[in-house]
DNA sequence: GTTGAAAGACCTAGTGA
DNA sequence: TCACTAGGTCTTTCAAC
């Protein structure tokens, strides 16, 4: 596949990166059969034209104080632009909402929330959430089980 | 904060790292007035007792070929264990779906699903979740915008 | 666009304090 | 935990193909 000026060598690079960032430009090389002259420039320019925004570590949730993870549905009273900013701005400052996205369908907003457990959870409900105005309605879905989570997209 | 054996500086190089693995233990040590050896040591000790599970590039899904993103709430037909554990294991091999989550409420699973467009969704609806066994609805909501996308816990 | 080499920066393990 | 050392590895640049 050919992709906005990206050749396979890029979308190969790109493939490998998103799944294990710790790949030195060495053991890329290995696997792609180029020189790794080549791998340090592609992959800079990757970085540069801003196809690769960051390089992170993922965290084991369940050994840090984060074991709950909430989906929660909202909806405001209305959609006027400075309601929608405001809901976007506020929401996006507490440290709780790892996701917020404006979505189709029968609700404005999803969420996605990390707590410690249903009591913390409440609380940043109640404290936090809830306070922010123009909210109609929230509707919290809880995981029960993660079978798949990858922030890998595929390509 | 103490946690499960972590004590301030644990957590500190968490909180780094998981923002921006490209720190390196130099950046890092003078970041938390330590010692290269010592930050060396902890993330050592991080990734070996698997507080830190991989780290990954983030890319810019935009400029690749995944723009849509759709959330997905599955009913199944029955919960039993094979029911269960089928559709898991089915539905985790197709590589549109970044995410399957077993969930408490009025459905059982949510997926997130990263296609190109909507031709793309409904594709991929058509020809491969609808054809996994007992399932009773399916119900997609779309992402318009994303005001925030981080994958980082709070600390 | 690709290559290979050279210089510099960094990682990693070890020591003694 | 720190400071220091030293060998090995990796990154980054650059001239040349």
């Amino acid at each position: 596949m050919v992709l906005n000026n990206l050749d396979q060598t890029d979308i190969d690079i790109l493939k490998l990166l998103q799944k294990d960032a710790s790949l030195t430009n060495k053991e890329i090389c290995y696997k792609l059969n180029k020189s790794i002259g080549t791998i340090h420039q592609r992959i800079q320019r990757l970085k540069d034209e801003g196809f690769i925004l960051r390089t992170v570590a993922i965290l084991n949730r369940k050994k840090l104080n984060t074991s709950l993870i909430a989906f929660s549905q909202v909806l405001l009273n209305d959609h006027t632009a400075d309601t929608l900013n405001t809901f976007e701005r506020e929401v996006a400052k507490f440290p709780e909402v790892m996701e917020c996205f404006q979505m189709t369908g029968t609700f404005d907003f999803l969420l996605r929330i990390a707590t410690s457990d249903m009591d913390a959870y409440h609380a940043f409900y109640r404290n936090k959430l809830a306070t922010l105005p123009n909210i109609t309605t929230v509707q919290s879905f809880f995981v029960l089980s993660e079978t798949k989570s990858i922030t890998a997209y595929p390509l």
